[in-house]
DNA sequence: TTTATTAATCGTATATTTGCGATATAAGAT
DNA sequence: ATCTTATATCGCAAATATACGATTAATAAA
């Protein structure tokens, strides 16, 4: 941010944003996707099948780390990935819990 | 992006993303939060309870409605918003469907 | 020991985002 | 007609994000 303003919002506003974020790029979905997909996965099966630099691809990961939304282990020289999901279960909650949801047809909707 | 690479991935990489993407800063989900209170609401009110000036919270809103998050018309000289349900079940919809979950506690995972 | 493989990090260029004040526009009030 | 209110848009500055090639570091293979 131009001028960081996360201070001025609430703990659990910043939580969500920070999980957002974190998916906010499709080379992201798509890297997740295919930790999904294999359970288990090392950065050059990634590498092959994204239409990324391999350099590129490490600073996702790297970012997809700090936000939790995957876990990383050295595996000799190679790097193993494998989805954290105990952190999208807690999105899922506080994003189901964040908007008191009415119904879908509300009459005073503009 | 740096070269926009959009392109190269799939349609609904792209969707999850963009959708991620629109409530990936704090204060746009301040913004939903209270409008989802309100059922309905003008700018002023939201301008009101956030920490941001009318100028800034007035190009959140026009990034939520072209994530269609949120519709918006015109009242007089006020402008009236609501949620967007529709996207949101939509997006429940994509994200859940997108990765295919395995056990939690999977004994291959690093 | 030398060489190859794998992946992280650094440096850099470019693009996008965020935020604000100033301005524009348009309706409502006086 | 003028003033006020409400909101969108413009222009700018600063901060971040995205992407890549080059380099580094560390293991594995020869």
């Amino acid at each position: 941010m131009a001028f960081n303003k996360k201070d001025e919002f609430t703990q659990k506003e910043n939580e969500l944003s920070d999980f957002a974020n974190a998916i906010s790029h499709p080379a992201r979905v798509a890297i997740l996707k295919e930790i999904a997909k294999r359970e288990t996965c090392i950065c050059g099966e990634i590498v092959e099948v994204l239409p990324l630099a391999q350099s590129t691809v490490s600073q996702h990961l790297k970012e997809l780390l700090k936000a939790e939304l995957i876990k990383g282990t050295v595996d000799g020289a190679k790097s193993c990935y494998c989805i954290n999901w105990k952190t999208f279960e807690r999105f899922e909650k506080i994003f189901n819990g964040f908007f008191t949801k009415t119904n879908s047809n509300n009459p005073k909707c503009c």
